[in-house]
DNA sequence: TGTTTCACTTGCTTTTCACAAGTAAAATAA
DNA sequence: TTATTTTACTTGTGAAAAGCAAGTGAAACA
């Protein structure tokens, strides 16, 4: 299984990044069309699958879940209970994430 | 010829946009990974082809006469002759265009 | 105990990206 | 002036990602 890397990018060499500059850097996170949506709606308080879902840009559910699934790989959004002591989880940004409110 | 739209998109009606929402009418512009290096190179002064092409990411040749085309049709970059009467051309950010050098 | 909502996953088609190669005009060297 | 090189692209092709519809199983609710 060569070339295993897709959510797991937590480690990033410098053999990763296609330059050191920092532009290269952010849009290798952000380049997308709907990465920094998902931010915009986090940073607006909505959390669960569904609060995304029913955005009006209309995002894909499979492309919704790899997006929240490379945030969390990267440190971005974490995992909670949506309700006290329940089993479905919400998604919050992390104080890494909310460092990058202000970019919006 | 249905769906003839690629790169003449000056003038945006509110049915061509996802949302009405600023952050998403931005990415429908700048959400890839090259449109904003290329805008990073013209705002430190890189004005070529061949500049952009010798920019330390290595966009491919097909991908930066698409974006210049684009940005071209978006007002943020027109050309100009490279040298005092010459025919080959340079880019550079218009007015419109140096207003988004601040988000870098 | 159904029934509905939620949070996904899977499969498939379409679109975009990336790489290599090719080309023609312009600039430069011989 | 001719030859060579550089520049500014275009074209073709395979791979990757996006987009869409449908399906699924657990959780919440009536």
């Amino acid at each position: 299984m060569p070339n295993r890397k897709r959510h797991t990018e937590v480690g990033r060499t410098s053999a990763d990044r296609r330059s050191p500059c920092p532009v290269a850097c952010a849009l290798d996170i952000f380049g997308d069309k709907w990465t920094l949506l998902v931010i915009r709606d986090l940073a607006l308080g909505r959390s669960r699958f569904k609060d995304f879902i029913n955005s009006p840009e209309q995002i894909p559910t499979n492309i919704l879940s790899d997006r929240l699934e490379r945030l969390r790989h990267r440190g971005l959004v974490e995992q909670v209970p949506a309700v006290e002591g329940g089993k479905r989880m919400a998604y919050v940004l992390t104080e890494k994430g909310k460092a990058l409110g202000p970019i919006l």
